[in-house]
DNA sequence: TTGATTTTGAAAATCATTTTCAATTATATA
DNA sequence: TATATAATTGAAAATGATTTTCAAAATCAA
């Protein structure tokens, strides 16, 4: 079952025990099969859409838990919003914000990273985590632009 | 007199005329006099410092106006919080942010800036703008750390 | 000076997120 | 299996940065 990795994940950091509980497990049944970002209300919805109740704190609050352990990453755009993606499906990686229609394109690119770190040492920098964001028109939105 | 340069700025833009005012002039005058970033409240203390009445609504509204105009550049850092900087001192740059103490460094990386070029047009993507931050500790808090 | 328009500040509104708290549920153990 | 203990839940309230409202004050053009 999928909340046994979060069981294991989180018990493993010396918290307080983690009752099973079935609200907690469909978040984190939707959570571990996405596999790109969403946001809070992208996830309350879809699980409302299964006519089942949940109510915001618990969505917030079991996907703040997969944050503080680890499993899912958190991601903040030009929009102000809080979005999720799972850490476990990917690498770190930077993004693509298109402004017109919200796309969000994930890229790495190893030669900006270790640029990056050139730049931090020159600074006697020591990085914990970076973000980047390049926020413009995606190739749809140019096409439709044109017309 | 420094709002002249808002003025002409604000009203090619083609909006409604300015009025000039004694608090604009103020958060205007504080603004150009700056060459870093500055928090909404830590402009909003200065005035205060110099037992001035003024209100957050007139910072935020003079500041937004600046940024509307293009003279000042807004930031949004991990805490979530607003900052501004003026537009007119320094080109575009990235920033390392201390997760200690808070400070700011700027810097610029033009072969970043290629590569993430490169990058948009692999993905047929155009860029307006990006944000990047290097969050970590800085020299003199790793330096703490030690002790 | 008048009349029209902009600016201001206090207080209320917003909006995403967090917290509170009492009721419900899970679990360990008697 | 019953009971005690502790975790989970949701509704509603709290938060906190920012924006808006609105009536009063200030500015400007004629």
């Amino acid at each position: 079952m999928e909340q046994d990795i979060l069981k294991k994940s989180y018990q493993s950091k010396l918290k307080k025990p983690l009752k099973s509980s079935v609200k907690r497990a469909l978040i984190v049944n939707y959570f571990m099969n996405r596999n790109r970002h969403f946001s809070v209300e992208e996830l309350y919805d879809e699980i409302k859409k299964m006519s089942l109740k949940i109510s915001y704190s618990t969505v917030y609050r079991t996907l703040n838990l997969l944050s503080s352990i680890g499993l899912a990453r958190e991601c903040v755009f030009k929009d102000g919003m809080t979005r999720f993606e799972p850490a476990h499906r990917s690498r770190h990686h930077d993004h693509l914000v298109c402004e017109r229609c919200g796309k969000i394109i994930e890229f790495e690119e190893p030669k900006i990273e270790k640029l990056q770190k050139e730049v931090a040492r020159r600074h006697k920098f020591t990085v914990d985590w970076h973000r980047m964001e390049l926020y413009g028109l995606c190739a749809e939105c140019k096409k439709k632009e044109k017309l």
